[in-house]
RNA sequence: GGGCGUAUAGCUCAGGCGGUUAGAGCGUCACACUGAUAAUGUGAAGGUCCGUGGUUCAAGUCCACGUACGCCCA
């Protein structure tokens, strides 16, 4: 070892690294990751590395394609966790399918329409409803929407750049475009043509501040979509008039019906039973608050004592008087058809409204007793059930409220009987409108109870506003007509976590509903359907291009700058004559309504192409996607929708692999919160610790497989630990010692093969190691097994480093090139391995060893190149499990290891294979003069204070003892057993074969011996035997050893180069200076002293160390 | 309100058909090692296996009831 190699102009430059982004030719000791992290990135930009790695993959000459589709996101704010975990996927997966050969082509999508970004713009112009929409224009709102959705994309490019993340940002798609646009109308003309679409008034859950329905999905977006809720509960009393079979008995019976919706009673139209719950009628005090005659479930009775006026007396509870006053019961199901007394008269007129078969008593399956009174009250505009139970019967759906949940004008107007009883209500908000409905219900005396009611109650996934369920019309995706293809078609995509398909997605796909398709918006892709402005001549039109717009209404819908352009208001302005109409008065207008968002998102598989108008011999190659990745949650979502159009439209899946991903949670364990601050920043963390620092936390988690993952600041210091710097640490290693070489001039290694003669078995060792990484990291990733691949990645660096590296470092001082090649290629190798999980880190050391163009461009290491030596290994692992059970051995023995020991013996299974080499090793790492290896069979155990020690086993021995087995049990811990002519007995009983095992253990202490057994795999009756006495020799040693390490810390203290030449005083006590005498040589070589001078101070003095260097490197 | 799930070390979680000394990683502490390493090695402390009752020779494990929390659905 020579000069520095990073000195003076005058010297060569050095052999390492052989290319490097940094400013100058060096490779430092201690690393900011981060800042090399920024030079690669830069360095990549001005390469144009990424469309190299993609163009170097010709499909022309033979490279077979990896589909990649990307799930757009919704940029209206800045990336999160969320976002980053999913972008170092959707960057691992192509990056290493990269280097498998495949070509890979990423392109970013942007996810840009519907309520999210109408909301933001919304906020942005101090609105807060539709009429203000309106009164500004759709043309002004939507050139807001448009604005706002695009703001971020910026930030988003540098937040996905930064990752490392290599997508194509030019060539990116929006939803927006007019081209993705046609595309997606084609697909709702498709649909249509097939019957697979249709319009329909059903009851959704339908958000009254944002004025428009949610599909079912959108329901379970995320878990902030029900909250608790309180609300009023009432029970209210409907008198029976008459009807059904049992009309004439009941007539004058109060009815007691329930609802957690007073606002839906003045729709009341039906009361529900259950056929199978008993109702009684009870006569109420005449002096309570409800005289007369009521019916409720049999069971409730007692709940609803006191409020029918039942009260405790010295006879009785009130719930007893309640119970003893029921005059009839009756099954659920004899009570249909039972009519009764509304509670207005709002919808009388059954010429208007078509009420004849309203106010009736219907049975319904779904009904129970656990809440209310087992009647329940039905509003058919309101509820799922209410409208189907109600069509079933013959009952119209009313709406009584406007698209703003507000009452009607009509509840102000007099009822057919001259009254307005609710006239405050009208134009109320519905929620709002209970307290005075509840007052109503009091006043007129229907009222029986009023109780606040806590339940779970869906929001709104954007504004969180409580929804209403309510009758709209919308249009629908007829997914329960071929729903059962979509479970069929499941079977073809491999989903990770696996439970996923047959799980939350497969059970979905089972119970999917129709899909409610339109919103009655206006930032969003248009329903391209056209419908007579005339009842009298119905006609609909549907158009799925901007060709087939143009042959009906002579022209593209066209924007004010005169580009053909889909979005409203434009697309609503094209009209024409009705054709059926021969009066030529009506004409053909659009329906109002755009679609979902998600249907904009399901169609990017050919939207993203303008497919079919374009690129269709590209889509037919590639579709199904081979890859897709997001959250879990998307299983309702994107997922879903994918799969929706894939099935519908091309009767095949959209992709073949998906991983859905768990939540990143905060550092408490909940949901990551701005306001709470219980997450590291991103750019925190990307600034101190870097980019694949937090790519590898994220990826070598179990959040890959469906679990959720708490980001803390030290899981990704844990990672930095683990394989960042070992990777690193080993690469500054190499250079440093390939750098100084040969007095400076350099060595340049080599690529080795395992049949190289020169080879030790420690190389044969690390190189057998390498080969298994790559077989391992090459499994991993074929399976999507990601964290699986950390793993082996982790414990390879800890073999390289802790154990390769730190056992080589001789032979390294010695210049033994065979080691400077073996570390090369295990370096190189490992760095390739590593690139899709360390892109950054991985790049600036394996351009550094090799001097190539970049990692990402290189092919990934075949395995068969590495031959597999499980030999080699199996040696090694034992060996090393020896030097382990040996630590232990020194520290219970309180042998500290610069304490040479004189004898240590090995007795283990093959213990004639450890000679040489292996020998050697457990000689060095636990400092011991003389390794005694033995056979284990060959060896008397008894006689190094080996023992055997009974344990029964009782899985066996159990079943035939009983109960006798705890005495045996007991014997054999105590130690009442024997063994004599094979027949074990113990506490007194015979066991038989395979009702014990025989274990070794150290039974006797003996003195100046320590003694540990070995019973693992591969050591099974092994022991290592330890002689810790020491003579004056050892202690002589051991004391000069103590000075080195003294000598060594003094030279670092010193700021001296490892190659220094220096000057050495010691002064210590008469021993140690004895001690370091007798060993002089030991110590000048290893602290590259050539000078040392010894003085001797008093008997307990502490020794004293200084260093001064005679000759060095540095000026 | 219904259905499902979970409860084990300070934290995150493992613990096939019940088998007698309940484990891992991280964290804590001690010691050792260190001229590539920001590391590393060895060990220690730390447990009412949510509670109560039951089945059994034997229960963290099976059963019943209760408690707390989570998810899905009305």
């Amino acid at each position: 070892m020579t000069d520095h190699p990073s000195t003076g102009p005058q010297q060569n430059q050095p052999v390492y690294p052989r290319a490097t982004t940094a400013a100058s030719r060096a490779v430092p000791a201690s690393v900011s990751f981060p800042q090399i992290e920024e030079q690669v990135l830069k360095h990549w930009e001005a390469d144009g590395t990424f469309q190299a790695s993609i163009e170097q993959r010709d499909t022309s000459r033979g490279a077979e394609e990896f589909v990649f589709y990307d799930g757009p996101p919704f940029a209206n704010g800045l990336p999160h966790y969320g976002h980053l975990l999913t972008g170092y996927v959707k960057d691992l997966v192509p990056r290493y399918q990269t280097m498998r050969g495949k070509r890979v082509e990423r392109r970013f999508g942007w996810d840009t329409h519907g309520l999210p970004a109408e909301l933001s713009a919304m906020k942005e112009l101090g609105m807060t409803d539709k009429a203000e929409i309106e009164s500004l224009g759709i043309e002004h709102f939507n050139d807001a929407c448009r604005a706002n959705v695009l703001k971020f994309t910026k930030e988003w490019e540098a937040y996905v750049s930064r990752q490392a993340r290599w997508v194509d940002f030019e060539n990116d798609y929006k939803t927006l475009n007019v081209e993705f646009m046609e595309s997606v109308i084609w697909a709702f003309k498709q649909l249509y043509d097939k019957g697979l679409t249709y319009q329909g008034f059903r009851v959704l859950p339908y958000c009254w501040k944002d004025e428009t329905p949610l599909s079912n999905h959108e329901l379970r977006m995320d878990d902030e979509v029900y909250k608790d809720r309180q609300d009023p509960s009432v029970t209210v009393t409907f008198p029976v008039t008459g009807g059904g079979q049992l009309g004439e008995q009941l007539a004058g019976v109060n009815l007691l019906a329930w609802t957690t919706t007073p606002w839906t009673l003045p729709t009341n139209f039906s009361v529900a039973v259950g056929p199978d719950v008993d109702y009684a009628v009870v006569q109420a005090p005449e002096d309570g608050p409800l005289p007369g005659r009521h019916m409720l479930a049999a069971e409730l009775v007692p709940a609803y004592a006191k409020d029918l006026g039942f009260t405790d007396s010295d006879e009785a509870t009130a719930a007893e008087a309640a119970e003893a006053a029921v005059v009839s019961r009756h099954r659920g199901r004899d009570l249909a058809g039972l009519r009764y007394q509304p509670l207005w008269d709002y919808y009388a007129d059954v010429e208007q409204w078509g009420t004849q078969h309203a106010w009736q008593v219907v049975v319904e399956d779904y009904i129970t007793t656990t809440d209310g009174t087992g009647l329940v009250h039905q509003a058919s505009a309101y509820g799922e059930e209410d409208q189907r139970s109600s069509e079933e019967n013959g009952i119209p759906v009313i709406l009584s409220v406007d698209a703003a949940g507000k009452f009607l004008p009509m509840f102000a107007e007099p009822t057919p009987s001259g009254q307005t009883p609710l006239a405050e209500i009208a134009g109320v908000q519905a929620f709002e409108a209970n307290r005075a409905i509840i007052q109503r219900l009091a006043a007129d005396g229907r009222l029986v109870r009023e109780k606040s009611y806590v339940h779970s109650y869906p929001h709104c996934w954007r504004c969180r506003t409580p929804l209403m369920y309510k009758a709209v019309t919308s249009w629908y995706v007829a997914v329960t007509e071929f729903k059962d293809r979509m479970v069929e078609l499941n079977e073809q995509i491999n989903w990770i976590p696996e439970n996923v398909k047959h799980g939350q997605f497969g059970k979905w796909l089972e119970n999917a509903r129709d899909w409610s398709i339109s919103r009655n918006r206006y930032w969003g892709s248009p329903i391209p359907v056209w419908v007579s402005d005339d009842p009298n001549y119905p006609r609909t039109e549907v158009y799925g291009s901007l060709e087939e717009l143009k042959e009906a209404f002579g022209d593209y819908p066209r924007n004010a700058a005169g580009e053909p352009d889909l979005h409203r208001p434009w697309i609503d302005q094209l009209t024409r004559p009705n054709p059926d109409d021969p009066t030529g008065k009506s004409t053909m207008r659009r329906v109002e309504d755009v679609l979902d968002v998600w249907f904009d998102s399901g169609s990017m598989q050919f939207a993203q192409v303008h497919y079919p108008f374009e690129n269709r011999e590209w889509f037919e190659d590639h579709h199904p996607a081979d890859f897709i990745v997001e959250y879990i949650g998307q299983t309702r979502g994107w997922f879903y929708t994918m799969h929706i159009l894939a099935t519908a439209l091309f009767d095949r899946p959209a992709f073949t692999n998906v991983i859905s991903h768990g939540i990143v949670l905060g550092s408490d364990g909940q949901k990551m919160s701005k306001s709470l601050q219980n997450y590291p920043d991103v750019n925190e963390v990307f600034d101190r610790d870097g980019s694949d620092a937090m790519r590898w936390f994220l990826m070598s988690s179990p959040i890959l497989r469906g679990g959720n993952l708490i980001v803390t600041e030290e899981g990704i210091r844990e990672g930095v630990r683990q394989v960042l710097l070992p990777m690193w640490n080993a690469w500054h290693f190499f250079a440093l010692y390939a750098n100084t070489a040969r007095r400076g001039a350099g060595y340049q290694a080599k690529t080795v093969t395992s049949d190289d003669e020169r080879l030790t078995p420690l190389d044969h060792y690390i190189l057998a190691a390498t080969g298994d990484l790559v077989r391992e990291v090459t499994a991993a990733l074929d399976e999507f097994s990601v964290a699986g691949a950390c793993e082996a990645l982790r414990r390879y660096a800890e073999t390289l480093t802790n154990w390769y590296i730190r056992r080589s470092r001789q032979r390294f001082y010695d210049e033994d090139f065979t080691a400077y090649d073996v570390l090369y290629t295990a370096l190189e190798t490992f760095t390739r391995v590593a690139a899709p999980l360390l892109p950054l880190v991985s790049e600036e050391v394996w351009r550094g060893l090799t001097g190539g163009r970049s990692v990402h461009l290189a092919d990934w290491p075949d395995p068969a190149d590495y031959v597999k030596d499980e030999r080699a290994v199996e040696l090694m692992e034992l060996t090393r499990r020896i030097a382990s059970a040996g630590s232990a051995l020194r520290k219970q023995a309180k042998r500290r290891v610069r304490q040479p020991l004189a004898r240590l013996t090995v007795v283990v299974p093959q213990a004639r294979a450890l000679a040489g080499t292996y020998e050697q090793i457990i000689a060095d790492e636990l400092n011991i003069k003389h390794v005694d290896l033995r056979e284990a069979d060959e060896t008397d155990a008894a006689s190094w204070g080996i023992g055997q020690q009974l344990v029964v086993n009782a899985r066996a021995a159990g079943p035939r003892l009983g109960k006798d087995v705890q005495q045996a049990i007991k014997g054999a811990k105590s130690g009442d057993w024997s063994v004599s002519d094979g027949q074990v007995t113990a506490g007194g009983l015979e066991l038989q074969e395979g009702e014990y095992t025989l274990t070794t253990t150290v039974s006797e202490e003996l003195t100046d011996t320590a003694v540990t057994v070995l019973d693992d795999a591969g050591t099974s009756g092994g022991f290592l035997v330890l002689d810790t006495s020491l003579t004056e020799e050892l202690i002589a040693e051991g004391t000069a050893r103590d000075v080195i390490r003294s000598i060594q810390a003094a030279r670092k203290e010193a700021d001296l180069h490892v190659s220094d030449r220096i000057s050495t005083t010691v002064t210590a006590s008469p021993e140690t200076i004895a001690a370091v005498e007798a060993h002089a040589d030991l110590v000048k070589a290893e602290t590259l002293s050539s000078e040392l001078h010894l003085l001797q101070g008093e008997t307990s003095e502490e020794t004293r160390i200084s260093v001064e260097a005679v000759e060095t490197a540095r000026a």
